[in-house]
Formats: C-alpha cells, sequence, structure tokens
RNA sequence: GGGGGAGUGCCCGAGUGGCCAAUGGGAGCGGGCUGUAAACCCGUCGGCUUAGCCUACGUAGGUUCAAAUCCUGCCUCCCCCA
C-alpha cells in the first residue's frame, strides 16, 4: 500500500501525533528501506479486567501489523511492581510477582482476539528481561539522561507535589524503566493513550541520548464508556468487559448513546466504530454518512457493532445468539417471544401450601430472579411481575406445576415445580 | 519517635444524644416513554409473609430512660513534624 494511504489509515482516530510529521517521515523512511516499522506498545498487568477500552490502542497496533509493520508488545511485568503514576493522585500498590503473572496471562489471552499472532508480525517481551537485571550503575547512567525539573513539569507528579500528596522516589523512575523499554527494542512508533503521552516522550528523549532514531508516540483518545461522557473505566460502572458474557456485551454495546456529549448526532457510534472495532477511515465515513441521510438505522448500526465485538472475543456463534437473544427480549413482546429464551428451571421444594396457592416473594427468591424476598415483593407492588404472560399484582396466586415467570423485561425463566 | 485526622448502607458522602433503617448523589431494580438495556420522567433501593419485628453506622466494652452521635481499649487507613 502507498505511503499516503498508510498515513490515512494509521492516523484516523489517533489524539496525537509526537512530532507531527513524525509518522510520515517513518512510513517513507520503512518503505525506502524495505523494513517494517516496530510499533511498540507497552502493557502495565496491574489490572487483570480488560474493557473495551483498552483495546482501543490494540486495535491501532492491528492496523500496523495489517500494513506489514511489527508489533512489540511489552509486557510491563518489572514497572508493574511500581506502578504508572499516571493519571493518578496517589501511589499505587505495588503487585506481587503472582499476582502479575496471572494479569499478565489474562491479558495476552484477550490480547490475542484483536492482534495478528503471526510470529514474523508480533514479538511479545517481558521487561523484566532487561530490568530486573539493571545493576545501579546503569541505572545512574539512565537517571542522569533525566532531570527533576523534567518530571516535576509532568501534571500528576505536579499537582501531587504542590497538593502536598507524596510522591515515591520510585514512582519518579517509571517513565524511566518505560523509555528504556523503547531504547532496548529500539522502537519506531510507540502507541498509547493520551494519559500515556509523557512517559512516550520520555522514550523518545532517551533513545535520543542513546543515539537512536527517536520513536514516533502516536496518542489515542481515551473510549467513553457506555454513559457516553467519562472515559470507560471499572470504577465509573460503564465498562465493557472483554470477558462479558455474550448477551451481556450485546446489551451493553446497545446502551451506549448514539451520541457522544457535544460531538454530532451519531458521534458515540462512529467513534466506537473506529475506536472499538478499529474500522478503516473510508468505512467509518460511510457509515457517519448513511445514519445521516436516514439510511442506515441507529440500532441497526449499533447492532452490527455489537455483533462484530461480541464476534471478536466471543466468535460468531456467540454472537449470532446473543443478537437473537436480544432481539426476542427486547424488539418482539408477548409471551410466545418470552417462552423462547427462557432458561427452564427446577425448584427443589414445592412452595404451595396445601389449598395450592404459594407466596410469590419466595418463589422469586428460591428461583433466583431476586436476591431476596423483599425485593421479590417490592417488584410486585410496582408491577414488574408476569405470570404466563399475565401481570400478577397480588403476593400470593395459585401456581401450575409449570409456569412462565417474567420480572421486567429481562429476567424470564420457566419454573417447574416437583409433583 | 512526636502530633493531628478519619473509619456510616453496593460506591461516594451527610448526619455530633431522642424526630435515624439513617439527607443527598451515583450504580442497581420496577414502571412510563422510545428505534434501543440510550436520553428523559416517576417510583424503589438492609432483612423478614412488612400498619410490626430483627439486624446495622470499623471492632469490643462502658455511660444513659435513650447512642451512628459521649467515654475507654483494640484494629485499619491517612496527613503533618522529626
Amino acid at each position: 500500500m502507498n505511503a499516503k494511504d498508510q498515513i490515512d489509515i494509521l492516523s484516523a482516530g489517533v489524539a496525537e501525533i509526537l512530532p507531527a510529521e513524525g509518522l510520515k517521515k517513518k512510513i517513507l523512511e520503512a518503505e525506502k528501506r524495505k523494513r517494517p516499522l516496530i510499533v511498540k506498545l507497552g502493557v502495565d498487568p496491574t489490572a487483570p479486567d480488560l474493557h473495551l477500552g483498552h483495546a482501543v490502542p490494540l486495535r491501532k497496533l492491528r492496523q500496523f501489523q495489517d500494513l506489514g509493520h511489527k508489533a512489540v508488545l511489552i509486557i510491563g511485568d518489572f514497572t508493574a511492581r511500581v506502578g504508572d503514576p499516571s493519571g493518578r493522585s496517589v501511589t499505587r500498590p505495588a503487585l506481587t510477582t503472582d499476582q502479575v503473572k496471572a494479569n499478565a496471562k489474562t491479558y495476552t489471552d484477550q490480547a490475542f482476539k484483536i492482534l495478528d499472532d503471526d510470529p514474523g508480525k508480533l514479538e511479545i517481551k517481558y521487561n523484566s528481561a532487561w530490568l530486573a537485571s539493571l545493576d545501579f550503575a546503569k541505572l545512574l547512567e539512565l537517571t542522569s539522561r533525566f532531570t527533576v525539573a523534567g518530571l516535576l513539569v509532568r501534571d500528576d507528579f505536579m499537582k501531587r507535589y504542590k497538593s502536598e500528596q507524596m510522591i515515591g522516589l520510585h514512582e519518579f523512575l517509571y517513565p524511566v524503566m518505560q523509555a528504556y523499554d523503547s531504547v532496548e527494542i529500539e522502537a519506531d512508533i510507540e502507541l498509547g493513550g493520551t494519559d500515556q503521552k509523557f512517559n512516550l516522550l520520555a522514550g523518545r528523549q532517551l533513545q535520543e541520548k542513546y543515539e537512536l532514531e527517536p520513536q514516533v508516540a502516536l496518542t489515542l483518545p481515551l473510549l467513553e464508556g457506555t454513559d457516553g461522557a467519562k472515559k470507560m473505566s471499572k470504577s465509573y460502572d460503564n465498562h465493557i468487559g472483554l470477558t462479558f458474557e455474550a448477551a451481556d456485551m450485546f446489551g451493553k454495546v446497545m446502551s451506549i448513546p448514539d451520541e457522544a456529549a457535544g460531538q454530532g448526532r451519531f458521534s458515540m457510534i462512529t467513534k466506537y466504530y473506529q475506536l472499538a472495532l478499529g474500522s478503516l477511515p473510508d468505512e467509518v465515513a460511510s457509515l457517519g454518512a448513511k445514519l445521516e441521510s436516514g439510511e442506515l438505522h441507529p440500532r441497526d448500526a449499533k447492532s452490527q457493532l455489537a455483533w462484530q465485538i461480541v464476534a471478536t472475543y466471543l466468535g460468531e456463534k456467540s454472537a449470532e445468539d446473543a443478537k437473537a437473544d436480544f432481539e426476542a427480549r427486547f424488539k418482539v413482546k408477548g409471551k410466545d417471544a418470552a417462552l423462547q429464551i427462557a432458561d427452564k428451571m427446577k425448584l427443589s421444594k414445592d412452595p404451595r401450601k396445601p389449598d395450592g396457592t404459594a407466596f410469590l416473594p419466595h418463589v422469586l427468591k428460591e428461583a433466583g430472579l431476586v436476591s431476596s424476598s423483599s425485593e421479590g415483593r417490592r417488584v410486585i407492588e410496582q408491577g414488574g411481575l408476569r405470570v404466563d404472560g399475565e401481570l400478577e399484582g397480588n403476593l400470593e396466586a395459585r401456581l401450575g406445576n409449570e409456569f412462565l415467570i417474567e420480572i421486567g423485561k429481562r429476567k424470564k425463566k420457566i419454573i417447574t415445580l416437583p409433583s
């Protein structure tokens, strides 16, 4: 592919390219020398649960691979012992090596679903390989290339410093270690979220001191979560986990708003295509046009998006099932649709009294549809319970041997009582 | 080593002796509306066959007719000085 097209694809959806002309230069150079670019992505194996936000840089990395470049995934097993101070107002707790190991495995399992694992295009390295054996002399040599003032200009540190919160000395070393990773693998490009900008630039600096061609930093925007406002994060409860069950993942994608706050009518939909799915710029553009013209219904656009996302992580079969399930649950109404998707379950005890009636809150609790009988009572009082398709407003009711229970729109079960 | 502060329901966070199962926000849940599990509106949100009762405000005791609120010990976390 020619250089211009490559640049178009690679710079799509990117927050910043530093320096601005850097990507172009690197690509032209690679073309001239007929060698692939080395594209680095550093991974901090601290959180075991990955979500779609984490997938953004991985998608970009995959685009590089697809254009023939070489991805180097650095598992920061060593740096994880320090914890990235980026965006943190407090020192992160250090992890044990076992935790780091387990997290790294979870990470790579997920990452392989996005990346091309052709060994010519992907290399995985643990940075303990070179960092663990650094001796103090080498460390001094490394650190002498950075200045305290240089580190302090960084926002995270400055804020903490000014507000008199503690900054561990070891935290100063984080950018240094990460920068050294870039030296070690001679990275041409490094990817990261916008919050990683400082660390990526530190890599540039250090490479220069080691007389290497400095890497180009490519930062990617942070993906908004399902609320369409804040960045996706587990602590905001707006994340879509890569290990979610198919139906849940599908539904969560369907629940993203069309529009990200103040960014155009279908901006969230197109953004997810671009960032979470890594669709190419022309595809995203034509999708946006179709949505604007009304040719494509936003619901269908999201449904396709959800399908593809589920298919990536859990397979096409799961995606198909999740889609069918979603439609049966929310598009088609009525008892027949409910019967199709309801799970069957058998209660071990018969809750009925001699007169054939049963206290429904207990039945709901036994069936695992509510977590307490008080909650069951509430649901019934609020008009959320249907038995065999009929609204049931009484706490006690006569029950047959098999019946369909529906609570709200989502929970549906066919209950069988022991005879 | 010395001094100070804090621990409240799933999370954040009010509450400083009775009016507290505990304000408010978020998440969750139910209803309405809708192209959607979006947005918005309404309701609900410890447990219990619930006009009542039980358990709860770090933990163990104590004072009091009455404690999340006062006292003491213990545990945990944080900050400042050295």
